[in-house]
DNA sequence: CTGAAAGCGCTTACAG
DNA sequence: CTGAAAGCGCTTACAG
């Protein structure tokens, strides 16, 4: 493996000019084939490879992607949606020749940073928050190609792959309807994530749809930590042991849901029936594997690569801002028909036609 | 946000030349107060940085290090070992102003050309295995700084950050023999891992010493997955109905074989014992909670970067090639003292002293 | 089809 | 302490 060879060495051996070798490099289409021949046959016995940062900086373009995630790495690391965002992203890049820079920062700092130093040639940003906003119209305006993955808080159009969250959680909700449910709890994400509002929304409205009331203490917010649905859980079923159902609005907090229904000595699905969402690989190897909606989170992180590279390359931007992922339901072993003899709620009182 | 500013034009504005301006950037010692005030001030006015390209270019080295993993994506974004790797890596990478590449090949191919390219000054190489000898070793004596996280392969000394297979083997071991097990099965990583080897030695010797024979049935080899991990663990207790423990060389075999355990009808651990090997996340996570062999992986991420940045910082070679983090055992609940009663293998014949 | 020259945005000796 | 010039390794018009 020789190192240091560069585009003039391989020039004087080829016996040609560096603009020729260049040509050779980019594979324009304008060269000899026998010069072309010559030239390729110096580069394969040096195993030469162009410099890739003084490509950059002629071209103007670094064929790198920043994937900015704006929060800590230790909690990014542990949580699979983000794996799973990832793996779509690289797979996708791979796939197209780009590099992607992995820049986790709260601030939205480094992603700047990232962006000045024309170390990137755009931006996606996964799960920005509401806080985020100033930042992201920010890059907006300053015509940086940016993808947002997840519901965009910014206040412009923004470039964006998501799924439709009222539609994914009430996909949950009939579910559970149509296996008899009627008692059903909710556990909420944390209200600072824009997702949290549209799931919320259709929990209230498939429990009005068929005339549930719902009672205060039925709707909980958590930090989506397995820690917090346990915690829920059991404040929940504390106050309402005629729960049959919760539906709960990530596979995390399910999970911590799971847990607490087991150790208060019930039975998942006899006893009670959980929804998670999401999707994570966690949730088909937890026992009983998890029923949950799909986000189809390593298509969102491929759909966003291919978007934003259409932004990067064409400059031509698409009319349409918005990337629709289908939210599937995944039914498996937490949910089944509500139990029988379960308590009809004292509260439920006429039904609601919508 | 300006995004075109050059040092030429924050030098125009400061009225001083480009390298003065540079200097400042660079901290440089020989700037004047006053000027370095000034020039301050302009680049702090238009939020002035550098291309790092440029930069790179001139300083020939590009303050970033690839991270290869010579696995494919999916594998590698599914496996929660890479995660904390990962984490570790990044924190640390992130602490000395370094940027990192994440580089998944099956060949090692895209790491060679990260380094012609020259996009990285240094090669992080997690869990080499004995078919990437050749390219290690041919990366080793290009002189390019690289440093192995796991067994190295590498014919050629090689520098790396692992923890004491054997040693970590044998705290599993001990702790099982303590609990008054001896009927032990095991089920060991795949044997194009280096590290399988030395753990696989842990356990015969454990058995030895305390006068086990060990039958060919009792030693299994997995691929580190959980499904892995459930088929053997049935096989093994399908053929051993006498074994009430099971030392799991990962984590993920060793969930699989609480599955099997479990599904079979048996309690873990009061009918039988696991302990796994490596301490990821989900180890703490499952029911019950598995004892392990911490490999500490987090720290081996954080101490590969220290060391691999000295490689490319201080260009001496430090003299000591092996960084050896702790192996520690985590106990938690999936062991207990052997079922009362369990039949004595009718192959315990003697002790033998070693 | 090919080459010489200028340029990308920095840093680094070299003078002064 | 500061500036002019050369250089890092490419690409890209511009001629021919």
């Amino acid at each position: 493996m020789k190192k240091n060879m560069t585009i003039t060495e391989i020039a004087r051996e080829a016996g040609v000019s560096k603009s020729t070798v260049s040509r050779v490099l980019n594979n324009k289409s304008d060269v000899l084939p026998g010069t072309k021949e010559r030239v390729l046959h110096v580069i394969q016995e040096h195993q030469f490879q162009p410099n890739a940062y003084a490509r950059s900086m002629s071209q103007r373009r670094s064929r790198t992607i920043g994937i900015v995630v704006p929060h800590d790495i230790d909690y990014v690391f542990q949580n699979q949606y983000y794996m799973e965002i990832q793996r779509g992203v690289l797979k996708a890049a791979y796939k197209r020749e780009y590099y992607a820079l992995m820049i986790c920062c709260r601030d939205m700092k480094e992603a700047f940073d990232a962006v000045l130093q024309k170390r990137v040639d755009g931006l996606l940003v996964i799960s920005p928050l509401y806080e985020h906003t100033p930042y992201i119209d920010e890059l907006i305006e300053s015509k940086v190609p940016i993808v947002l993955i997840g519901k965009a808080p910014a206040a412009q159009p923004a470039y964006q792959v998501c799924i439709d969250n009222f539609k994914g959680a009430t996909l949950a909700m009939e579910h559970l309807f149509s296996l008899g449910h009627r008692n059903i709890a909710f556990i909420n994400g944390p209200h600072f994530l824009p997702s949290s509002e549209e799931r919320r929304r259709a929990y209230l409205t498939g429990m009005a749809r068929h005339g549930m009331q719902v009672l205060p203490g039925m709707v909980r917010e958590g930090y989506n930590s397995i820690d917090s649905g346990y915690q829920l859980a059991n404040s929940i079923l504390e106050e309402f042991p005629e729960v049959t159902a919760l539906f709960v609005a990530s596979d995390y907090m399910a999970i911590g849901v799971l847990d607490a229904i087991h150790d208060r000595g019930m039975k998942i699905p006899q006893d009670i029936s959980v929804v998670g969402f999401d999707n994570i690989q966690m949730s088909q190897q937890v026992a009983p594997s998890l029923t949950t909606v799909s986000q189809q989170i390593e298509t969102k992180g491929r759909l966003s690569v291919n978007l934003l590279m259409d932004l990067i390359e064409n400059c031509e931007t698409p009319e349409e801002h918005v990337v629709e992922v289908e939210a599937q339901l995944v039914v498996r072993d937490s949910t089944a028909r509500v139990r029988e003899g379960a308590k009809e709620p004292a509260w439920k009182t006429r039904h609601i036609p919508l």
